[in-house]
DNA sequence: CTGCGGTCCTGAAGGC
DNA sequence: TGCCTTCAGGACCGCA
């Protein structure tokens, strides 16, 4: 699913190919995906791309931007060339080898290019809002993980103010941006934390790892370009897959040994969601 | 403040 | 073979 690592993949990818150009048209496809007018966008110029927590936005010159949320299985395909179907050498999760597929909701249409949103279960949302709007939905967001602000004082300031499991801390968007199932999960096996610990029992040596282990699975996420799991519908905007599920710790793989210690990954829920760890490694 | 359950949605997987 | 139920999950909402 598109947390911070792929949708940062994502950014990257569209901004060396987006900006610059012109967007010529929109096609809404599924309309409850899109909130606002598509035409306040249309014929502006893309000039830039950024992502706050797992929101992606897309700036005009004329003072509008679109956002994007890919929730679990939203993705944003690239394709090259004008009309007509596009034809790709690999199938594309849950969309096939042709866009516009069945899970395909909006089309953009830019100078050279199309912009596919596919979301198989429909969860994603793109909407358009004034561009000034950018500061007041960061404000609702915590620390970005991957900037200087993360530091172990800013977590132990964050997990210090409650006891709930220190994993439902870690995908709270209102406290650290970006991070969800997958990197939380790998996050606690790599600093050796139990999931389902309270919070402010944290002491500040683990607060420090947990704070160097979520730094250290996001990089390596992004070093990858991402995680596509199977059953996943993550590709990058050319269709390609990331290659971070290759290092799952413990996301995903209960019943098979913990890389460190060859005890049985364990599953557990909390707060609804599935949730890996090594009984005998994460204490 | 916190937890809990429901909501959106589709496809995979399991039961019989 | 095929129908039916259950499950997965990010963010949000109402309720206790």
């Amino acid at each position: 699913m598109p947390e911070l690592p792929e949708v940062e993949t994502i950014r990257r990818d569209l901004e060396k190919k987006l900006l610059g150009q012109t967007l010529s048209g929109v096609d809404i496809r599924l309309s409850k995906i899109f909130q606002g007018k598509s035409a306040d966008v249309v014929g502006a110029k893309v000039i830039g791309i950024w992502r706050r927590a797992k929101l992606l936005g897309v700036d005009f010159d004329n003072g509008r931007t679109l956002l994007f949320h890919l929730k679990l299985t939203g993705q944003l395909v690239l394709a090259f060339g004008a009309g007509g179907e596009i034809t790709f050498s690999r199938p594309i999760p849950f969309a096939g080898m042709e866009l516009p597929a069945k899970t395909t909701h909006a089309v953009f249409h830019f100078d050279g290019s199309r912009l596919f949103f596919n979301d198989l279960r429909q969860f994603g949302w793109i909407r358009v809002v004034d561009s000034s709007q950018k500061e007041a939905i960061s404000e609702q967001m915590g620390v970005e993980p991957l900037s200087g602000e993360f530091t172990a004082g800013a977590l132990e300031e964050i997990v210090s103010k409650t006891k709930r499991p220190i994993k439902l801390v870690l995908v709270d968007q209102e406290k650290i941006a970006g991070i969800g199932n997958i990197y939380a999960n790998d996050a606690l096996f790599e600093a050796g934390i139990h999931p389902q610990r309270p919070a402010k029992g944290l002491s500040a040596e683990e607060v420090k790892r947990l704070r160097d282990a979520v730094v250290l699975v996001l990089n390596e996420g992004l070093k990858y370009g991402g995680s596509s799991a199977a059953d996943e519908s993550y590709v990058r905007p050319t269709g390609e897959p990331g290659g971070y599920q290759k290092h799952f710790r413990v996301y995903q793989r209960v019943g098979q040994l913990c890389p460190r210690c060859g005890a049985v990954i364990k599953r557990v829920n909390i707060g609804g969601r599935g949730t890996f760890f090594c009984p005998r490694c994460q204490k």
